[in-house]
RNA sequence: GGGCGUGUAGCUCAGCUGGUUAGAGCGCGUCCCUGAUAAGGACGAGGUCCCUGGUUCGAUUCCAGGCACGCCCA
């Protein structure tokens, strides 16, 4: 066991570096290539906290140009799922490079305190069934309640989102339920207010009356029963000439609501007839659809006429009741899309008080509802037949009343499921309610302008899902029937509903009030009382919407105008924000909305929009269901790195749907984390068995290799990469190259550079190889801080010198400046990595181990320039393919067979239709026609009478390995290996497959790198012969210091058939 | 019902302004390599690019209609 390699013991937690047994000169804490990764991350975190590394990143950029964070506050009422760890991340990553890009970034936690899912909680805590059990119970007992419940979550939000990684304030946060939050509200309210922009208006609710209050829809929801209700249908005198009397039908499963009908709705796009019923000798109006269901055969009606619905429009009827005889335009037909012929006649009654549909399309035909019931639900002196009844008793005497006036055609009744009141069991009613708008449709096109400068990720989003909906964006619902929340600062004069003070602060509340006030919420500001001109003004009761508060956050959590006003203007708008595609219709709207109307402008500039996390079967995530990984299992047996890159390198930061999967994230670890930790632990193992230390800082020397020179420039691309989609806002498409440069970085220049770590003789170039992969892996952990925070924090903090900072994350980023770009060279080495491939898939074919080395690799390609760039790299080629020379060639005609066919892209376009017969006719040339075309000769093809001039370029080579020869060909380059083995090759190859089982033992005696050995060796006079003509090769390879042929007792092996013994033992030092 | 998005290998996903052999990783099979070992490489099998029409010499890509799934709205 290698006493140096453990990585998280106690003492090293203080990241001094420990030479190691015998090795003085070891300048880095030694390097495990096995890895605990949750482990280092806990280790990392520690080393943030005892050192305040979040707040001196700060510290470090006070001074600089700002980048404005904005975080959209959660609802504290849960623990955090994956949706929000996905969105913690995208709102770490981008401020933590910003922060390296040299931007102070102020990021202050934010939460959602009031609304719906925290009274919810509180009323199962209170027990608290409804509305009117919250008021029995007190409204401050409740809102206090409310208020203690709200941090009870904190805490583990807080131990969840800092595991991840995320870097934001939460001591500095801001809560939606801070007096000073709470009173901006009231200031940007009265904003609305004064441009005239509130106003109140009906909506139509649930309402139980018999806790005689609405309810919200989400309660409404809770308590379905299934009941038997009336179903009638009720003929309109339509006001006709006819000779014949022409009435509509309709239908109704609330009779109750007939006295309030106010006009009928048909479907514009639907068909209707008028029938001549053969009973009653008169003319019904319905939808064609219903004929069937409302007449059971065919005799029992004869068509007299037909209809599209839009031509009913307008057609007047007699009011059913007298009641409200004299309400403007009503009585008449108008139409809507909403109408169906699912049931009734295709002609929908419509009490504007009592439905919102009937509300909708009354309101827009300007009809206002009249509601004729009480808080109880029943008539009003206003029906002076049935006051005092409770509506729904009335039911039956209406029906009786319409049959006897002859009205009513047809009754049956119907059970259908119904919304109950949950407390009290009683059916609900929907009716209309006093609500507050906030006027949006006159903002339409200052919101779409201000939309057109936003950037966002997706770009569609902002376009389209975002843009039609401002486009259309309706009246703004701002008051809700509920208790915690802000309220809505209107005093309204006992008896004079018009007459209302709006107030615009604590202060000027104290002043028309007299009465100091220390709390904004209901149960303090629903006591004070307005005393003005003889008049007693009382708050209205409504709270606001809790969108309102998080769409003014920009400005609440500032405590705007009342505090840091210049602070406010300095910081708004945002430069970034970033939430979830649910949020299109919340906070991202809220946040447009409010900041167009009072400030001319949008909240963000830039905004990155993620989509839903699912369980890996596609159905959302479900505890019930315990379809997916516990979050915190996941970062305790992978960590956050990985689960930071597994998320970001998704498709769910550009607002599609991830299914969330372990293997996925397991993926991320293999790809980038555990390949970039062995490159790490590589440079590391080798540096201190050296000795190596970094110069100082700007002394860099000139790199000559063209390895070195290649990842120095691989990386510089790396870096140009990362930073453009960054800049973009494209996380996915910033970390995607990363996995390529790993690739390049680990399967190519490390594992061409081995033995320059630790064989060469020759010092300057092991300098070299030395200084470049440190700076790679110095600069690539600094690239990677904002995506793998934790990881990248580990490398930097051991490969640092004592004059670098102390965290990654106070470093800089990278320049992008592409000084050390070599496209050129980039290319070449893919070329020379094309010839390696292909000798190693020939090398596959005919069984030949890499092991064993060959005479000759030719290399061809008809390119001169690309053919001496592969032989400026010769050496890679040999080394890698094993071979003993490289023969270089241009002509490719002895080892393969060229076809050709069109370049349809260019020859498309010139030939037109022709260009099929011209495939034909190509892809009959022979090698020797399309070589003399590739010299640049032209061939003249005759197509239908029109002659077209062809030359080389104009097609597309296809090359065929000839039979029997060992060839592989890939684009114009053309590979091909000498296979014959001499007595010599062979034993160079036994010699090679000694070596390496020799190194497997020391890596199963678990032998540290630099241990010497001594080695037994027994086997047949042929490998006897090898031993003796490769000793100093073998000795040299295993760090032996006296290799015997001897007979031993080691297990034998098999060796290239050779049955051999080896017995290894450990020398002195 | 409307708006938007997505639909490509068993799975997760790439595929730029249309170009004829549609890619990667995982998984599967065969083989290889290994002092990078929770690895690595080569080769192979696996596709009606959701469907139907249209435009075009040519459509996974553009257009229209449909289907499925998701989000938001009604």
């Amino acid at each position: 066991m290698s006493a140096a390699i453990r990585l998280l013991s106690e003492e090293q937690s203080g990241y001094v570096a420990r030479p190691r047994s015998g090795k003085e000169s070891a300048m880095f804490k030694p390097v495990s290539n096995k890895i605990d990764f949750p482990g280092v991350e806990k280790a990392m975190q520690a080393f943030w906290t005892a050192h305040d590394t979040f707040k001196k990143s700060l510290a470090l950029r006070r001074s600089a140009p700002e980048f404005v964070f904005y975080d959209g506050p959660p609802f504290a009422t849960g623990l955090p799922h994956y949706g929000h760890l996905l969105a913690g991340t995208i709102k770490d990553i981008v401020p933590r490079y910003q922060t390296m890009r040299g931007h102070y970034v102020e990021r202050r936690f934010g939460w959602d305190c009031h609304g719906l899912p925290i009274e919810a909680l509180a009323q199962e805590q209170l027990g608290l069934a409804g509305t009117g059990a919250i008021r029995e119970a007190g409204i401050d007992t409740f809102n206090e309640t409310c208020r203690s419940l709200v941090l009870k979550y904190v805490a583990e939000w807080r131990k969840t989102v800092t595991r991840m990684g995320r870097w934001v304030d939460f001591d500095n946060d801001y809560k939606t339920m801070d007096p000073a939050f709470m009173e901006t509200i009231w200031w940007a309210f009265k904003q609305l207010w004064e441009q005239g922009r509130v106003y109140k208006s009906y909506r139509i609710m649930p309402y139980s009356w018999k806790l005689t209050t609405p309810l919200s829809n989400f309660e409404a929801g809770s308590n379905y029963q299934d009941v038997q209700d009336p179903a009638i249908t009720v003929r309109l005198k339509l006001k006709r000439d006819d000779a014949e009397p022409w009435f509509a039908l309709i239908w109704t499963t609330t009779p109750w609501t007939l006295p309030a009908n106010l006009a009928v709705c048909a479907g514009p796009d639907l068909d209707y007839v008028a029938v001549r019923d053969a009973k009653e000798k008169v003319i019904y109006v319905l939808a064609a659809a219903r004929l069937e269901a409302i007449y059971k055969k065919k005799e029992d009606y004869e068509v007299v006429a037909q209809f599209k619905g839009s031509e009913l429009a307008g057609w007047k009827y007699e009011a059913l009741f007298p009641y409200l005889k004299e309400q403007p335009n009503a009585f008449q037909i108008l139409t809507d899309g909403f109408v169906s012929t699912e049931d009734g006649t295709g002609l929908v009654h419509m009490a504007p008080a009592y439905g919102e549909d009937d509300f909708r399309v009354c309101k827009a035909a300007g009809i206002p509802p009249v509601d004729l019931l009480d808080e109880n639900a029943a008539f009003t002196a206003r029906v002076p037949d049935y006051a005092g009844q409770f509506c729904k008793d009335a039911d039956k005497a209406l029906i009786r009343r319409l049959k006897d006036e002859k009205k009513l055609v047809h009754q049956s009744t119907i059970v259908h499921s119904y919304p109950f009141c949950e407390r009290t069991d009683t059916p609900l009613i929907y009716r209309a309610i006093e609500a507050w708008y906030v006027k949006v449709e006159n903002m339409h096109d200052e919101l779409c302008a201000n939309n057109a400068g936003v950037h966002w990720m997706p770009q569609a989003i902002g376009e389209k899902r975002f843009g039609n909906w401002l486009k259309e964006a309706k009246d703004w619902n701002i008051s809700r029937n509920r208790f915690w929340g802000s309220c809505l600062p209107v005093w309204v004069a006992e008896g004079d509903k018009d007459d209302m003070l709006c107030v615009g602060s604590i202060k000027e509340l104290e002043e028309l009030s007299g009465e100091k006030v220390t709390d904004l919420h209901k149960h303090f500001v629903d006591k004070i009382t307005i005393q003005r001109n003889g008049k007693t003004y009382r708050r209205t009761p409504e709270v606001l919407d809790c969108w309102f508060e998080s769409g003014s956050m920009p400005y609440a959590q500032q405590h705007y105008p009342f505090a840091n006003k210049a602070h406010f203007e300095k910081h708004f708008p945002a430069d970034f924000i970033a939430e979830g595609l649910d949020q299109t219709r919340g906070w991202f709207y809220t946040l447009m909305v409010l900041s167009t109307a009072l400030f001319k402008k949008p909240a963000f500039k830039n905004v990155v929009v993620n989509g839903l996390v699912l369980a890996e079967d596609g159905r959302k995530m479900s505890k019930r269901l315990k379809n997916y990984p516990d979050p915190t299992y996941m970062l305790d047996s992978y960590g956050a790195d990985a689960l930071r890159l597994y998320l970001i390198n998704s498709p769910v930061v550009r607002a599609e749907d991830l299914r969330f999967s372990e293997e996925g994230v397991k993926q991320c670890m293999r790809d980038f984390l555990i390949p970039l930790w062995n490159a790490y632990s590589f440079f590391v193992t080798y540096a201190n068995v050296d000795g190596w230390q970094p110069e100082g800082r700007g002394q860099k020397s000139e790199v000559s290799g063209q390895l070195d020179k290649w990842i120095l420039s691989s990386l510089d691309r790396l870096t140009q990469e990362v930073t453009a989609a960054m800049d973009d806002y494209d996380l996915q498409q910033a970390v995607r190259p990363f996995v390529r440069f790993i690739e390049d970085l680990t399967n190519w220049y490390i594992r061409r550079s081995r033995r320059r770590f630790w064989k060469s003789t020759d010092d300057a170039d092991k300098a070299q190889a030395y200084a470049t992969l440190y700076e790679v892996l110095l600069t690539l952990s600094k690239i990677a801080a904002p995506f793998v925070p934790f990881i990248s924090e580990e490398i930097y903090r051991n490969l640092r010198t004592p004059e670098m900072p102390e965290s990654v994350h106070l470093c800089d980023f990278p320049q992008a400046d592409g000084h050390r770009r070599d496209a050129a060279l980039e290319a070449q080495m893919e070329a020379v990595m094309t010839v390696v491939q292909l000798g190693r898939a020939i090398r596959a074919k005919h069984d030949l181990k890499v092991r064993q080395p060959l005479a000759a690799v030719h290399v061809v390609c008809r390119d001169a320039a690309k053919l001496a760039q592969l032989k400026q790299l010769e050496d890679l080629i040999v080394d890698e393919l094993n071979i003993k020379t490289v023969i270089f060639n241009h002509d490719e005609t002895e080892l393969v067979s060229l076809s050709a066919k069109p370049d349809f892209k260019k020859l498309g376009p010139r030939l037109g239709p022709k260009v099929k017969q011209a495939a034909g006719v190509i892809a009959k040339w022979d090698s020797a026609k399309l070589n003399a075309l590739l010299h640049g000769e032209k061939v003249a093809l005759e197509l239908d009478g029109q002659s077209f001039e062809i030359s080389g370029a104009d097609l597309a080579i296809q090359r065929q390995p000839k039979a029997g020869l060992a060839v592989a060909s890939e684009g114009d380059q053309v590979v091909a290996l000498e296979t014959e083995l001499t007595p010599a090759l062979v034993r160079e190859g036994l010699a090679r497959e000694l070596v390496n089982r020799i190194q497997n033992l020391r890596k199963d005696a678990d032998l540290e790198v630099t241990q010497r050995i001594r080695l037994q060796i027994a086997g047949d006079d042929e490998l006897a012969a090898t031993v003796n003509e490769y000793r100093d090769f073998v000795m040299a390879e295993t760090l032996c210091t006296d290799l015997a042929l001897a007979a031993n007792e080691a297990e034998p092996c098999d060796l290239n058939g050779h049955s051999t013994r080896i017995r290894l033992l450990a020398a002195p030092a």
